[in-house]
DNA sequence: TTTATATTCAACCATTAGGTTGAATAATAC
DNA sequence: GTATTATTCAACCTAATGGTTGAATATAAA
């Protein structure tokens, strides 16, 4: 059922996505990237309710990018680096297609030349 | 003045991920990465309306991924991988802090591991 | 010039997202 | 125990998003 997958593979993607589309969660992110911390010591630099880092957070554990562990009546955050490997793959499997449609492009190109060099015998109007 | 170039760069990063939010965006995307096409192309294969479709190239055009050139009354869309390098850029960035952070974490466990070969003298309670 | 095609613009609607405040829950500290 | 601290839950508000339909614009074809 590789329908399936790829659908489950979709709404992971679009989660990740749009957890790190979001100024606030990237620097959430950023400062879980120095290590470790707690809700409130996370939320402390912001400009806003902690509650609302608290939903911040929710929609990046939500997509995976984020873990909490419970210590007593602290929550801990970590980041789990490898959700992002899910990112870079579509990237570069997309990235892939397109460079390998460029270069497509340029070897077509190359065949023209070449035949523009054995003469351009008849043909009546250049190509476009 | 690097706080206003920082800013700027954020809300690249924030258009950029929130175009690759959508899976219908996506789904375009990865058409185009099998070349360029004209709006009805792009949209044919999907099941909702023209301007619907329309809005999303919009909005993929409004953060840099998608490129389009007029040829008569068609528009002619592409991608751009190079907004991708960002993403990729902020990925890279965030992964190299977190795991840095790592091997420092396993430097002083090796530390630790050390001090416990060298004899636990005056320790009364083992590291928690 | 009329007609058809490609695309956007504009107005609208329902749902989601990001924020607020106030109350609830759960664990620690006194 | 009672108070304090850490966190979430719930209800609410506003703005943004993803979709619709119908009309407008611009180019191409008859």
């Amino acid at each position: 059922m590789i329908e399936k997958a790829a659908t489950a593979r979709t709404a992971r993607l679009d989660a990740i996505f749009a957890a790190l589309a979001d100024p606030t969660r990237r620097a959430i992110i950023e400062r879980l990237s120095r290590g470790e911390a707690r809700v409130t010591e996370v939320a402390e630099p912001f400009p806003m309710s902690l509650n609302a880092v608290s939903k911040h957070i929710r929609v990046l554990e939500a997509s995976g990018v984020v873990e909490r562990h419970r210590k007593g009546r602290d929550h801990i955050l970590s980041i789990n680096t490898s959700s992002l490997d899910e990112v870079d793959g579509w990237i570069a499997r997309t990235r892939r297609y397109w460079e390998g449609r460029l270069d497509a492009m340029e070897g077509l190109l190359r065949e023209l030349k070449k035949d523009d060099k054995r003469g351009p015998k008849d043909r009546k109007h250049g190509p476009r």
